[in-house]
RNA sequence: GCCGAGGUGGCGGAAUGGUAGACGCGGCGGACUUAAAAUCCGCUUUCCGCGAGGAAGUGUGGGUUCGAGUCCCUCCCUCGGCACCA
């Protein structure tokens, strides 16, 4: 009779978590005598409340840690909170909460939260982005990056709410081209701002051959950074009034450059008023004003018609001396290439229903294969023969590329060139909550640079939140008025902050010594753990967080601040949890609280089911039933645990078969934990409980051999199950804590089969199964299976034409 | 449109080119109970068959192979990313 208490999750775990805190279970150290492992898990943005999203993140990545810890590894696995941004203010603004307040009472509320997964996270290494101990140093960063030019200041299209008279995030506007807080349309307004010089890291951020990262996350970044090869070409300028002489295009289709028939500048282009004619420059003005009132969401909608103006003037085409009319049309985009582009309308698809519309000559110049003659229906962008190319004529068109390059450049017409679709980083944010940019303007010594000493510029706390939507630093003149640094003068503070992209490209710096304070971190404890030895996190960052914290890596190395290349060695994304067909998500609704289910099933309950819906990286969909089946299998655990063991009629070949199933299922476990499939992890662990209830009924072992096998169990549940596991490792006379042992190893020798199932298939198709010992010889398995009485009506008294052996799996015998 | 990931029972999902559907949910039947819950045991891809058994079956259509969910080609659908990038 079971006389045990019965499994009580919340009682345990509450027991468990207080006294792995009391006795510093998890507190990391750097003079630990095992090789570190850093396990770094995206902290999370403090938007208040946790949901089932976040444990997604959360409790695997804690599960890796565990084990990695379980095998001997001094596993730094650290949390913190991203704690500055717009949700922070809008709360401030929509119930006059300060920022600060609102996003420490979240991050209150948030670690209660954190602190119920059990977690092997080390508190006392607790990073928030908001605090001035911390946003000194991000300050303390944009410093070195403008000594060092690659911070600076220009003039930038950004979205502009007419209504709230301020800039906006591109977060910020809705899919429709609308402010999101008063539905306005957003039209595009020039404004200084701060950018970083990601752009000069292009060519290094494309190489990924330092790092173990997820083929997808690389395609993306690879994509996003978009290099394209091709070439800069010079067309002539002959127009009154305008000193230049050229205008400059890049393509990545100079064979085309025979085909040539207009010019594209973009609307924005500087050279534009110039080169209009006197008699076009009212059309001219009044599509720029249309163009600069669209949003960039209307602007680049593909499903747009092309238009355009006419601007009176030409270019020449260097190769066959053609004038070539100029427009300008708001599908060519001033910040990429030079803002300009050759129409080829036969050979690109944009200028062919450009020409089509605007009634402009399309002129073939690469043949496609069986070509008529006639008219193209769209452009024809594959290769072909050149035709009506001069001298290139008969050419294949990859071939011409090479050729015409070699010509514009013996020429001086132009060069190869190579172009990135990549954009440096904007990071001014009109906006209180952020860490201020530390930089004065002075009328007479201009920018200046906040001097270290004077590190942290902090948020004043006595700004105002106006439901203006206009940054309250910019009204708070005791936060503005100022003196120059250099002279002394009266001067005024930069009032924008940074992107909180920015905070998070070195937060898992700070995590190696939070508590230092004349630097960013403690050098030598930084290079101790740097770099990141596994990152895991939401494939949403591939183009934003993942490529800024690259690039600023790479930035700080080049500036002497650290010495590796990359932060982050490996990198996971687990895939997103749905919920009602969802995206988990606060706007949608379909929120899953984790507290309930941790108050009625426990911790060890939701971090198991998250980790058995299906591959940590496909996601996987939350259900409420599906919970319960975890429960009543960490309820099997304990009663299986906690009963009575009596041992009745025990065998050796029991004995060896008990032992044989622990170690497959120890190879199963470890295999399925260092490839991160958690779910059949523990559906090899639920197959172990499974049949070690069988032998608890049984009795078909000693008790010895029982316990064996129990503690093999909780060994390999306790990353899993931390709280559970514990409990029950202690209960059963083990020392205290499971969580300090050893991960257990298998013996190949002893997870051995001693006889396998051979399935006999007729003409591949399966007929009957055989047992066999593993020993059995191919001529023996093929006799045995042309024996089989269920074989023998399929062979038709007919020598089989061919038997296939595959050992310990199938016969397939193949007759005519 | 381009790039990427997917498409397997009623559901979530397993399957180094070799027994399709592990494990779990749900469902059905049974045990225990005065009864219910909980728990335990059995069955559960579909169709035909009393049964033994047979046939079909992994989005579509082809191909490679002794053998294909898995490899190759065509197309369709879902999800994610990018999108007038010259």
């Amino acid at each position: 009779m079971n006389t045990s208490p019965k499994y009580n999750p919340q009682e345990i775990e509450k027991k468990w978590q207080e006294k792995w805190v009391a006795d510093r279970l998890y507190e990391v150290k750097e003079n630990d005598p095992h090789p570190k492992f850093y396990a770094l898990t995206m902290f999370p943005y403090t938007s208040g409340d946790l949901h089932i999203g976040h444990w997604y993140a959360m409790a695997p990545s804690d599960v890796q840690a565990r084990f990695k810890r379980m095998q001997g590894y001094n596993v730094l696995h650290p949390i913190g909170f991203d704690a500055f941004g717009l949700p922070a203010e809008n709360a401030a603004i929509s119930r006059g909460i300060h920022p600060y307040t609102w996003t420490m009472n979240n991050i209150e509320n948030m670690r209660r939260q954190l602190k119920t997964i059990g977690a092997i996270y080390d508190w006392s290494r607790e990073v928030i982005t908001c605090v001035p101990e911390y946003y000194k140093w991000t300050q303390w960063f944009f410093l070195k990056l403008y000594e060092a030019g690659l911070a600076y200041r220009a003039e930038a299209p950004v979205n502009w709410c007419g209504k709230c008279q301020t800039v906006l995030a591109n977060e910020q506007v809705t899919s429709e081209g609308l402010c999101e807080r008063c539905n306005t349309p957003v039209v595009r307004k020039y404004l200084e701002q701060w950018f970083f010089r990601i752009t000069r890291y292009a060519e290094e951020l494309l190489d990924h051959s330092k790092i173990d990262w997820p083929e997808r996350i690389k395609i993306m970044q690879k994509n996003w950074i978009g290099k394209s090869y091709g070439a800069d070409l010079s067309f002539g300028l002959e127009y009154k009034g305008i000193a230049e002489k050229e205008l400059r295009v890049f393509t990545t289709r100079p064979d085309t450059i025979y085909g040539v028939t207009f010019f594209v500048m973009a609307p924005e282009h500087p050279l534009v008023p110039k080169l209009t004619a006197p008699e076009r420059k009212a059309a001219v003005e009044k599509y720029i004003h249309q163009t600069l009132r669209q949003t960039e969401i209307e602007r680049t909608s593909v499903e747009k018609e092309k238009t355009g103006v006419f601007l009176g003037s030409y270019v020449i085409n260097k190769v066959n001396e053609e004038k070539v009319p100029i427009w300008i049309a708001d599908y060519v985009l001033p910040s990429y290439g030079t803002g300009a582009v050759m129409a080829v309308p036969a050979h690109d698809q944009r200028d062919f229903e450009f020409a089509k519309k605007y009634g402009l000559p399309i002129s073939v110049v690469i043949a496609p294969p069986d070509w008529d003659g006639k008219e193209l229906d769209a452009a024809w962008v594959e290769n072909g023969t050149m035709v009506n190319s001069a001298q290139f004529n008969g050419m294949p068109s990859d071939k011409a590329f090479d050729a015409i390059c070699d010509y514009m450049e013996s020429k001086n017409w132009g060069k190869r060139a190579v172009t990135y679709r990549l954009r440096d980083w904007l990071i001014s944010r009109q906006r209180y909550w952020g860490a201020p940019i530390p930089v004065i303007y002075c009328q007479k010594c201009g920018i200046v640079p906040v001097p270290e000493k004077d590190l942290p510029v902090l948020l004043p706390q006595d700004a105002e939140f106006r439901p203006t939507g206009e940054s309250p630093l910019k009204y708070c003149e005791s936060f503005v008025n100022t003196k120059c640094p250099k002279c002394s003068a009266p001067a005024q503070r930069e009032t924008d902050t940074m992107d909180t992209f920015m905070c998070s490209s070195w937060y898992f710096l700070r995590y190696t010594s939070p508590d230092a304070d004349n630097y960013p971190f403690d050098k030598a404890r930084m290079k101790f753990w740097m770099p990141v030895d596994l990152y895991t996190g939401g494939a949403e960052h591939a183009n934003m967080h993942l490529l800024y914290a690259r690039f600023f890596n790479k930035a700080i190395r080049d500036i002497g601040v650290v010495n590796f290349d990359e932060p982050f060695t490996r990198l996971f994304n687990q895939g997103i949890i749905i919920y009602k067909g969802e995206k988990m998500s606060k706007s949608k609704g379909n929120v899953v609280t984790p507290d309930v289910y941790i108050g009625e099933l426990g911790a060890d309950a939701v971090r198991a089911y998250l980790m058995f819906v299906g591959p940590w990286e496909m996601g996987g969909e939350w259900n409420d039933n599906g919970i319960v089946g975890m429960s009543r299998w960490l309820n099997r655990v304990w009663n299986l645990v906690t009963a009575n063991y009596t041992a009745r009629t025990t065998t050796p070949d029991a004995e060896k078969e008990l032992l044989r199933i622990t170690h497959q299922t120890i190879k199963r476990v470890t295999q399925d934990m260092e490839r991160f499939r958690f779910n059949t992890m523990l559906a090899a662990l639920m197959e172990f409980t499974n049949y070690l209830g069988k032998v608890q009924d049984e009795g078909t072992v000693s008790a010895s051999a029982w316990q064996q096998a129990i503690s093999t169990l909780l060994l390999l549940l306790a990353p899993s199950a931390p709280h559970l596991a514990e409990e029950l490792w202690v209960t059963t006379g083990h020392p205290y804590s499971i969580h300090n042992q050893k991960w257990p190893t298998w013996n190949e020798e002893l997870a051995k089969e001693e006889e396998v199932t051979l399935v006999i298939q007729v003409n591949g198709k399966l007929r009957d199964k055989v047992t066999v010992p593993v020993s059995i010889t191919e001529d023996e398995a093929k006799k045995l299976a042309l024996s089989q009485e269920r074989i023998k009506p399929y062979l038709n008294n007919k020598q089989p034409a061919k038997i296939i052996y595959v050992p310990g799996r199938l016969i397939n015998i193949v007759v005519g």
